[in-house]
DNA sequence: ATTAATAGCTTC
DNA sequence: GAAGCTATTAAT
């Protein structure tokens, strides 16, 4: 079955940049690949799941409906508005797929946490955490917001450019300071930003849940989290016990770790199509995300195909290399908001010339059209520094 | 004007 | 036939 996960890529169009999902993080994939492809996979690693803990939604409702009116209520409430007015200047259509972004697939680089990243990773590791408990509302509120503002600003121009950088997760002290500059308006007033979140203590995001498997069935745990909205689902079993983002790849050979993986194997082995639509549906509306972005930045595929996959997804067992989309899916909800973010951003701002359009296979046809990045996503200010690493360095 | 949904078509 | 793409259309 892991098979599976190499085996489409290969098929996707271009996108063989990450044909090798754990190749990515030894090198850049292709020259038009950024490095940011190798902090995300760290990035991963440690934080991941902290954040993805959300809460339940119920559990997956499986109501047919994709627009899952409850998240979106809950979080308008929070947020208090999160009008999608941000108005792009030039939202063109989609541009040619390009290269994903490494939707490591979780396969077994869990452990291997920080790695190389500096500070980096440190500085990530503390930001998704803060929504620790109950921050989680401001986190994503906070994340709504910045991603209005960065898009705002960047379309401003390179003026703002710092502003964004400002914004930019660069480092929890930054990102934390930020959001006051902002006036981040308490969302709830249940969260206030905690000026300081445990950055001492990287590890603590570690009993984040192994990742919620798709396969929610309990859904117990996530009472807690207030931000409901996520939902990510229930953490499949018990938690994990607690890797030390310390420790690399070194936890308990054979016991946990193995566990883990496992789990989280299978968890990808198995997704409920469904509900995973749906949640994506709701988060890209909650943020206002275009199918288009998300689509192209983080599945790679086109507003068309997502579009469909989202309002009539197959189960899984009936899904043959398209579950390779689904994953991607599934991983970036995974993914604590502020990566989330920079997926969309960031994974697409290579070299507008360069991508390479026309070609696409099917469809037929593009021509020559060059459709342009959507400027909201084109952060070419940060597109310069991305988050990841360079940023703060 | 922007975005989502759909139709027709291509490739594997 | 599955999966996806582009272009087109509908909706807001």
């Amino acid at each position: 079955m892991t098979m599976e996960n190499m085996g489409e890529l290969p098929a996707d169009q271009q996108i063989n940049g990450d044909s090798s999902n754990e190749t990515a993080t030894q090198s850049q994939p292709s020259p038009q690949e950024p490095d940011y492809v190798n902090p995300q996979e760290e990035l991963d690693t440690n934080i991941t799941r902290s954040e993805a803990i959300p809460v339940s939604v119920s559990s997956m409702i499986d109501s047919s409906e994709y627009r899952s009116q409850m998240g979106d209520v809950t979080y308008h409430t929070l947020n208090g508005r999160m009008s999608p007015s941000y108005s792009p200047n030039n939202y063109a259509t989609l541009t040619p797929l390009q290269p994903l972004p490494p939707i490591s697939t979780v396969s077994d680089k869990f452990n291997h946490v920080n790695v190389s990243g500096p500070n980096v990773s440190g500085s990530f590791t503390l930001m998704p955490q803060n929504n620790g408990l109950g921050a989680g509302i401001m986190d994503m509120a906070a994340y709504g917001h910045r991603y209005e503002k960065l898009n705002m600003s960047m379309n401003m121009g390179p003026t703002l450019g710092a502003t964004a950088m400002t914004m930019m997760p660069g480092n929890n002290l930054n990102y934390q300071q930020s959001l006051g500059s902002y006036g981040y308006p308490p969302q709830n007033g249940l969260a206030s930003p905690k000026s300081e979140p445990k950055m001492a203590s990287p590890n603590s995001y570690v009993e984040s849940y192994a990742a919620s498997p798709m396969r929610m069935d309990h859904n117990a745990a996530r009472l807690h989290s207030p931000n409901s909205m996520m939902v990510m689902n229930g953490i499949h079993n018990a938690p994990t016990p607690s890797p030390h983002s310390e420790s690399p790849q070194r936890d308990r050979p054979g016991t946990s770790l193995d566990i883990q993986k496992q789990q989280q194997q299978q968890e990808i082995e198995e997704i409920n199509t469904k509900e995973l639509a749906q949640r994506i549906s709701s988060e890209l509306k909650r943020y206002s995300i275009p199918q288009a972005v998300f689509a192209q930045r983080v599945l790679c595929r086109s507003q068309g195909t997502l579009s469909d996959l989202l309002r009539n997804p197959k189960p899984w067992s009936k899904l043959k290399s398209g579950r390779e989309t689904f994953r991607r899916m599934w991983k970036w909800l995974q993914e604590p908001e502020f990566q989330r973010m920079s997926a969309l951003r960031l994974a697409a701002s290579p070299q507008q010339g360069d991508l390479r359009l026309s070609g696409q296979g099917a469809g037929g046809g593009a021509r020559t059209r060059n459709r342009r990045v959507p400027a909201d996503f084109r952060v070419d200010s940060i597109a310069t520094e991305p988050p990841t690493s360079p940023n703060m360095l």
